[in-house]
DNA sequence: TCAGCATATCAGCATATGATGATATGATAT
DNA sequence: ATATCATATCATCATATGCTGATATGCTGA
């Protein structure tokens, strides 16, 4: 049972989480990576719908993902701190020792999913 | 435009992302962090209905995120790995940081919510 | 064996989310 | 001025998600 300022830091939290927690945001993060992006840069490397990668473009920046320059017509945007690419890079490292089961496991419909995760007594 | 093999690694991290992304969650995993608890201890952690609880540690088990451990008729959560607990202390400092903008931002109804995340030319 | 506790699962619902196509905004160049 | 390009926004829809209450499973101790 969280305080209310408590659940205010958590929803918040969470609302950074959820920012990454799309494949289509991960693969636009992930073009930001390398570079800073205008919208239709974006559009290209990601093969998503322009007004898709606006929209989220726009729940990213809410989260504080990402910010964006305007120079002329064109809007560029770049990742807003060095720790959304730590994230990216620790959960990475994450899902390559971890979660390396969940991979194997989905290849047998999942028919024994608790063997993984589950320690033995 | 990712491809296949790209693609099923970046679903995979927003599935892991989306673990962390739901308020509910994120308390279960503070009250994780302190010590490994059963699901009863949750429930009165968290005031989260028990079947509430055991669906998201369902969840939160399959994202890879806790493992469990049944002792008789209790099962004890605990964090998978020490990333774990890792990713959320980086975001809470990504929070503290950068995102304290949006904090104040929604007291003021976010009339002008361009101000915080765009770079002025 | 059976009653009772801890946990998991299910069906149903309300809401949130993401995709799409059409349209609006806003800047530039002719 | 206006046509055009880059981006943002809107309405709509389908699906995903999270919550609840009820029920099922499964262990334990009397």
């Amino acid at each position: 049972m969280p305080t209310a300022s408590e659940q205010l830091e958590i929803d918040l939290k969470a609302k950074l989480f959820r920012g990454f927690g799309d494949p289509s945001r991960l693969c636009i993060l992930d073009a930001l990576r390398v570079t800073p992006l205008t919208v239709s840069q974006l559009v290209e490397a990601t093969d998503l719908t322009q007004s898709n990668v606006s929209n989220h473009l726009g729940c990213l920046k809410d989260c504080g993902l990402v910010m964006s320059q305007q120079s002329g017509r064109y809007v560029t945007y770049r990742l807003s701190d060095d720790r959304v690419a730590e994230l990216l890079e620790l959960s990475e490292s994450f899902l390559a020792d971890i979660a390396r089961g969940i991979y194997e496991c989905t290849r047998y419909d999942m028919q024994d999913d608790e063997s993984e995760t589950t320690l033995k007594d």
